[in-house]
DNA sequence: GACGGTGTTCGGTATCGTCGAACGACGAGC
DNA sequence: GCTCGTCGTTCGACGATACCGAACACCGTC
């Protein structure tokens, strides 16, 4: 593990979670001397990874990160598939559409249909949520192998509303329910009033990949249990994207 | 300079322009051994900035990229101060709005508010565009110190539609336009049938940090010359956004 | 004017990244 | 079906190079 780049990415992340931080406070994070941390700075600075605020001197992230961020999305298969499979799904079912990966304990969204009336909604591609507070989280850990599933059990559940289930035992039988219904649901577990349904979204081998899912107001998804019509067509645009990530892999295989 | 760091700021860059690349191609490319690239993509994948596609064996972007881009949006200054002004300012002319600041030779597009139609428009924040090309760079390079802008002005200046203006001489004369005029224009110079109009927006010493500029059909904003209207609405907001980056810094200072 | 706090520079040491060559696996092609 | 070519990967040794501690320069404060 080459050590110097293992540390640039370590200031990055650093410098992501607060903006604006000083040579000295990044060290002591780090456990660094200042002079390397100041060493790694400039390289990333050269590459404009990182920015320096003149008359602060502290530094933040640069502009090459949005540039990489956006090429990120531009190469995601999943993502360039699902672009037209969630703008049908939420105009059919009247709802925001958001698709997203397993990224670790937690599930970043790479895309984001906004609900179809004219309300400002903000956009959350790049939020990253933790896996069990989410349909589309829960909707994947369901179809993982045995281990990965435990692993992604144990660890810390963090409560984030007063619904938000933390047992491991209560979240895993969930996902067994999951695996059986074919979607992932989820209750206010995140913000209050917002529920989500989910589906899963397998490539060629069967394995998860992602999942696309509907969130909206709680009373209109889940009032007298699941809405019908939208977990019918989650679970259809789910198929169909699956089908879609596979076929791609299967062409690519028969060349 | 890191070397090591420099070389993995360079790798990602090269798969961020061209998705999936595997260690041979990424080593030509760079002019590095197989080795050394295996070893650096080694230590990004531990970070998740890069990610390997199992079953072809090439490497590509890493979702820890996304996050971190987004984490650069949350962080700027401008963008954030520019939330709310961009959201009025489109209200006002019926247009869509973009945000945007220099990086290099090109304009990074850091906040987009969509034409408040209901069409289907894409989004672009995190685009780039060759500064000569696009109002918001114009805006910018007209108030830039004389050997910023006489660099600007010496490199190349690719022609992206029959409109653009490539020439130095007839460029600078436009530069100096915009400054006594207070707005730049953009005539189908990027796209065709697309235009612009931008304000700059300065900082508390007077240094150029950004522009904001309303982008839309040429026959609605520059027919018959520059709409009054728009002119006046971007000309204003401009004013106002740099009035609010200065306070912010003066209120900083005040403490 | 001295102090504590920055960000920055410097130089020696040993660590650590680099390279070339060899390995193993996969797929293509005569 | 065997070979060849190419890919990603591993290994080991060399020596360049990134690391650290200490000293410097700078600012604002007490």
């Amino acid at each position: 593990m080459i050590q110097s780049v293992r540390r640039a990415a370590l200031i990055l992340k650093e410098l992501g979670s607060s903006p604006r931080m000083g040579v000295t406070e990044l060290g002591e994070r780090l456990g660094l001397a200042k002079a390397t941390v100041f060493g790694l700075l400039r390289a990333l600075e050269a590459e404009q990874l990182v920015e320096r605020d003149e008359e602060a001197g502290k530094y933040r992230l640069g502009p090459a990160m949005l540039q990489l961020g956006n090429a990120f999305l531009d190469n995601h298969e999943l993502r360039a598939r699902s672009l037209l499979w969630a703008e049908t799904l939420a105009s059919r079912v009247g709802e925001a559409v958001r698709v997203g990966v397993l990224n670790g304990r937690r599930v970043l969204i790479v895309h984001h249909v906004f609900r179809p009336d004219n309300s400002v909604q903000i956009l959350e591609v790049g939020a990253s949520i933790p896996w069990h507070a989410c349909a589309l989280g829960k909707a994947m850990v369901a179809y993982l192998e045995a281990d990965q599933r435990g692993e992604l059990l144990d660890g810390d559940l963090a409560r984030l509303t007063g619904k938000t289930v933390c047992d491991p035992t209560a979240l895993d039988r969930e996902l067994d329910q999951v695996a059986r219904r074919g979607v992932a649901l989820e209750d206010q577990e995140a913000i209050v009033g917002e529920a989500e349904i989910a589906a899963t979204v397998f490539d060629h081998g069967g394995t998860p990949v992602g999942a696309i899912g509907v969130a909206g107001p709680v009373e209109r998804l889940l009032s007298d249990g699941p809405s019908p019509h939208v977990v019918a067509a989650v679970r259809e645009t789910g198929r169909s994207l699956s089908r879609e990530m596979g076929a791609g892999r299967l062409s690519v295989r028969a060349r």
